[in-house]
DNA sequence: TCATCTATATGCAACCTGCATCTAGATGAT
DNA sequence: ATCATCTAGATGCAGGTTGCATATAGATGA
């Protein structure tokens, strides 16, 4: 046993609960459950690191501890019941509040590169300091 | 005394660790100790929610403990002792690697967004799903 | 019967962060 | 000279997020 490597995932520090909103847009389109949700999230780009089960469930959970959604037993056409989850009017609330939050924080992203950009163009050509 | 509220600010839930690409661009400009870099670091977009000075000098020790920046003291034109840190070449080979780092992320904001707008104007316009 | 798949859930450790607080030298006002 | 304030750096704690391991249990198939 290797001194145990538990050092996180560095790919994986991206936007803090952001598969929160994913979940939210996904059940806009309709009720679902988690190892759908799980699935479908793929298609958000989550290919190379995909999302692990254990935080969609806790998210799920939150988002009805919140009433956020809803959520019911239903049997499927095959294996164990599932528990499908359905979007609120409070929950759809919170979605375009998590938008507008990405949105500001894709405004910080993007000052960033434009500050980066500029200060590596200065540095290059001059050797000048810009920040 | 009201149950002292210890949630968090949601708005501080942005990037992981966003301060170490901002201080490690900052200090690629030139040496600086801080709360100097605090100061500057407002210059990115951080007015509304300042950051606190403990995660910066925490995320400074941290750069050092990898060899990202070195550190010295100096006596500065008035108040105490200040330490003061240099990028190191390694520190910009990481700026590099968070930089492409954040890319990936804007990438994936990006495609969060598309698929919100799309569905949201199917959503309006038809009801129908679209997720 | 037993392995595998589907589905949900929990525990733990690492990590990140905001707030409160501490130390200590320098500076300025009374 | 004393005391408050400013500058500068640092630590402790509690709350929150997350990845990994693991558990449970019904359904399915060999």
């Amino acid at each position: 046993m290797y001194g145990r490597r538990r050092t996180q995932n560095r790919s994986g520090r991206r936007i803090n609960k952001f598969l929160e909103p994913c979940l939210l847009l996904l059940l806009h389109a309709g009720e679902s459950y988690g190892y759908e949700l799980l699935d479908n999230l793929e298609r958000f780009g989550f290919t190379e690191n995909p999302a692990d089960p254990s935080t969609i469930y806790r998210i799920l959970r939150s988002l009805e501890n919140n009433s956020f959604v809803t959520s019911r037993w239903a049997e499927g056409d095959s294996g164990p019941a599932r528990r499908v989850y359905i979007l609120s009017a409070a929950g759809d609330k919170y979605l375009k509040l998590w938008v507008s939050d990405l949105e500001e924080t894709d405004k910080i992203l993007n000052r960033f590169f434009s500050k980066y950009r500029n200060h590596m163009q200065l540095h290059h050509s001059n050797g000048k300091q810009s920040c």
